[in-house]
DNA sequence: GCCGTTTTCGGCCCGACTGTTTTCAGTCG
């Protein structure tokens, strides 16, 4: 079980007690707060506990004794018999119901205990006939948004890696500012935290015409339809298969609705009880003297800034807003610097023609040094495959592509060229190129390309084999994974980087929008 | 179920939109 299935099998148990109903909500929301937390934890939970045991587990935000107690019984047998309990007599395609835009659990489980629907097609040939309305509470236009909320739920395409999702965002706020009546406008939610993968595309904006603007966004071309149409707030579905958000709110409460709408949920929550333990209440309106029934004036709201520093904290970065303990490092004066674009000097992965990149060597290095880079790297594929073009494991080939570096760096003077490879890491973790060929590289990146799915134990092994390599000094794309498409390698991270240090072996921050490996 | 400048019990973020509601529950951001 990786973190990803713990999250998921803890989300899942909220769900279902949601749905059975009279359940502490307080204690649902623990296991969705245990889920996120896992999810985005940076450590693994399997080696925490491997190395600390359900004692190092109870450390972890959001997990106490129990959760360690059910995370120790899916490490060590892949199952929980709490939620086989649990699940028990719900039927499975109950809970898909809950991904209809409008179904929760407590509609949900009405229709379940009325007309025993079991399925999101049951569902739907409920909202078509007549029956539904024979229950109080079920008139015509819920059964319309029933049937809508379906069809969005069919031509949803799921969360969209930030490649994909980010210029569809920038296309609607570039259709929003033709409006005319839109003042300030932003993109907030997790593609401001620049979030791998994105849920819903959320827009803050100012207006002197919010009416109008929530009118023109409704009827966009790219608008399939509408969910939600308020004064502030509306929710459409585009046509793209995915939803977005558009709020909007006074200029001089800008800064907090960012603050609000760029979240994340549980960064706003940290920070909101901040507000509470100083009797103070933050929303989207600002910061507030006094509780949410009995506010006080107006302390903080024009800038996120502002309202940080109105609750005792520096500005942190949204992408550093998740709930992972930056609040906590924020008070210490302790939050870690990010890296900018300007922080890079060089650029250590590189391929030409000579494999699958797209540009010749010099025409790379040309447009490195325009940019201002210091070095560059080629590092095309040598790899057994066949259908990756590129060096191939004998003395011949690797002459080839040398002297094409060395006709390059004739080419383009003034930038230093290093010649590299990016080199497969075989099944048991030697490389694709022997070692009398290694030697002749300056910059020798090793990467898996296949074997994805060896035992955790042998891939381990495997990545230490290739960081032992006195030859190897970046490991590059280190879990292989494609956002959307693959999942990464499995393998103790902590022990890896531990070896990589030991080795001076770098690990590749491989910043390809389709990897953010 | 978690957690602590409210420390081991008693809280747990705050507000918008919808529908059929005569006063608000459910769902969602
Ligand atoms: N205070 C508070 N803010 C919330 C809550 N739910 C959402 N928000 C805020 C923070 C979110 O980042 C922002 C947008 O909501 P989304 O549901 O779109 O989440 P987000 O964009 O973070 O992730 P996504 O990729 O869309 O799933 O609204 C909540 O329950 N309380
Ligand atoms: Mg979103
Ligand atoms: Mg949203
Ligand atoms: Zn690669």
């Amino acid at each position: 079980m990786t973190n990803g299935d713990i999250a998921r099998t803890l989300e899942r148990i909220a769900l279902i007690l949601e749905l059975k109903g009279g359940e502490n909500p307080f204690r649902i929301r623990a296991y969705e707060r245990a889920a996120v937390s896992v999810r985005n934890m940076d450590k693994d939970v399997r080696s925490v506990y491997e190395q600390g045991g359900t004692k190092a587990l109870q450390q972890l935000p959001s997990i106490g004794k129990d959760l360690a107690e059910k995370i120790e019984e899916m490490l060590k047998t892949g199952k929980l018999a709490y939620l086989k309990k649990q699940e028990k007599g719900i039927p499975a395609g109950l809970i898909t119901i809950l991904d209809i835009e409008g179904m929760g659990p407590k509609r949900t489980k009405e229709l379940w205990d009325e007309f025993g629907i079991q399925s999101i097609d049951d569902l739907e040939k409920l909202a078509q006939s007549d029956e539904l309305r024979t229950r109080k509470g079920w008139g015509k236009k819920s059964a319309e948004a029933i049937l809508r909320g379906i069809a969005q739920h069919r031509k949803m395409r799921g969360r969209l890696p930030l490649p994909q999702a980010e210029p569809l965002a920038r296309e609607l706020v570039r259709s929003l500012q033709d409006c005319g009546h839109v003042q300030r406008i932003e993109i907030a939610g997790s593609v401001r935290r620049g979030k791998e993968t994105i849920g819903d595309i959320d827009i803050l904006a100012t207006s002197d015409k919010p009416e109008e603007v929530m009118a023109y966004f409704c009827t966009l071309p790219q608008v399939e339809s509408v969910t939600a149409r308020g004064r502030t707030k509306s929710t459409v579905f585009l046509r793209a298969g995915m939803d977005a958000d558009l709020r909007i709110v006074e200029e001089g409460a800008f800064g907090a609705a960012l603050l609000y709408f760029t979240g994340s949920k549980d960064h706003n929550i940290r920070i909101r009880r901040l507000g509470i333990v100083k009797k103070r209440t933050l929303s989207e309106y600002g910061l507030f003297a006094g509780t949410p029934k009995k506010k006080g004036e107006k302390i903080a709201a024009k800038t996120e800034e502002e309202v940080y520093k109105a609750i005792g904290l520096p500005y942190i970065e949204p992408e550093l807003r998740e709930d992972t303990g930056e609040v906590q490092a924020a008070q210490r004066g302790k939050l870690p610097t990010l890296v900018q674009e300007r922080d890079v000097i060089a650029d250590m992965q590189m391929h030409s023609v000579f494999s699958d990149g797209k540009t010749s060597m010099a025409d790379m290095a040309r447009a490195a040094k325009a940019r201002g880079l210091r070095y560059i790297a080629i590092t095309d594929h040598a790899s057994p495959m066949g259908m990756v073009k590129g060096i191939r494991n004998t003395k011949k080939s690797v002459q080839t592509y040398l002297e094409a570096i060395k006709k390059a760096r004739k080419q383009v003077p003034g930038i230093r060229i290093l010649a590299g490879a990016e080199v497969d890491i075989l099944k048991d973790g030697t490389l694709y190129l022997n070692d009398e060929l290694l030697r002749q590289f300056d910059w020798i990146v090793a990467t898996v390309h296949q074997y994805f799915h060896e035992p955790r134990k042998e891939t381990t092994a495997r990545m230490i084999v290739a960081i032992r390599n006195p030859y190897v000094h970046m490991i590059g794309h280190p879990t292989a994974r494609m956002l959307g498409k693959r999942q990464g390698i499995a393998y103790d991270m902590d022990t890896v980087l531990e070896t990589a240090r030991k080795h001076s072996v770098a690990m590749e921050l491989n910043t390809s929008p389709d990897r953010l490996d």
